[in-house]
DNA sequence: TCCTATGGTGGGTGTCGACCCACTATCTGT
DNA sequence: ACAGATAGTGGGTCGACACCCACCATAGGA
């Protein structure tokens, strides 16, 4: 007999579904993590741009990462509130706020980083080293390097 | 230069953050299809369940789904009301409620699946059919047969 | 200098999913 | 027949998220 708590085969079979299913596990558990440190995913999403491009201006940091300029005033106060980023405005455009990484940011975007490999490792527990390596890299066409083309 | 778009590499190396875009994007277009419908998720996987399994009574579609019993009341009476689906007391037990797919419900199954489906190739474009069937192997490892174990 | 556009902010809205509680109907064991 | 468990239902709450508008400061061109 079939377990009672078996997914219905109709939907895993559906690519759709796995992917959906999935990824809100994923998303739901490093959300956890990070909550519990009071932050949300897009704080780690502007520390890593940052990180990774230097400092931005807000209207940048908007652009790169998609989110509504009046959400990203608010990420970017709380984590100045928190140390993590310091915001000056521009010299050259005063109507500009530049939004740099602290040391302190920094930091603290390792240790997210760990947070996040730490539930991949929860996540991806039944795959081995090699099959991670597959999964990332075709997760990443599917992604696309510019960040999902947004198609409506 | 770098694009001003492009997704921070930190972030781009975690198969956490992959998992969680890819499968938001999937799950909100697959969203999308079914809302122009009147349709959500639920919705679908019920009729799934219901496809695959045969007849449950409310309590084993809750099980099995793990949905809240509340939320699948309302789902339950929402597909009742478009002829997707059949309540019915179970005569042996009178607190029972048999749920049971209609011709109907059968139809519309099929035309969800092929949306999904279709869904399915606007976010796997870039993959041929070997990679995506490869995915989804992987996806369907990574889910576990009997969906995801709830370790809190 | 005035007009318009742009960058940023504060406040509010609507939707969504998950959850929870109170209540009714029914069953089961004693 | 009664007590306690179980199935379903209706109603409401909560937090996350995306979105939108009005407003202030500043810039840049006519």
């Amino acid at each position: 007999m079939v377990s009672a708590r078996a997914t219905p085969p109709s939907l895993l079979g559906l690519s759709t579904y796995l992917l959906s299913r999935v990824g809100k596990t994923a998303r739901s558990r490093l959300a956890l993590r990070l909550s519990e440190r009071g932050l949300r995913l897009w704080d780690m999403a502007v520390l890593a741009a940052l990180a990774d491009f230097g400092p931005h201006a807000q209207r940048d940091l908007v652009a790169r990462l998609g989110v509504d300029p009046s959400d990203m005033a608010k990420v970017v106060e709380q984590l100045a509130a928190g140390g993590h980023v310091e915001r000056d405005r521009d010299p050259e455009d005063r109507r500009r706020v530049l939004v740099t990484l602290t040391p302190a940011g920094r930091t603290l975007l390792t240790e997210l980083d760990a947070e996040a490999r730490a539930v991949q490792d929860e996540v991806l527990a039944p795959l081995d080293a090699e099959e991670r390596r597959v999964l990332r890299e075709l997760l990443l066409r599917v992604h696309g390097p510019e960040g999902a083309p947004y198609a409506p």
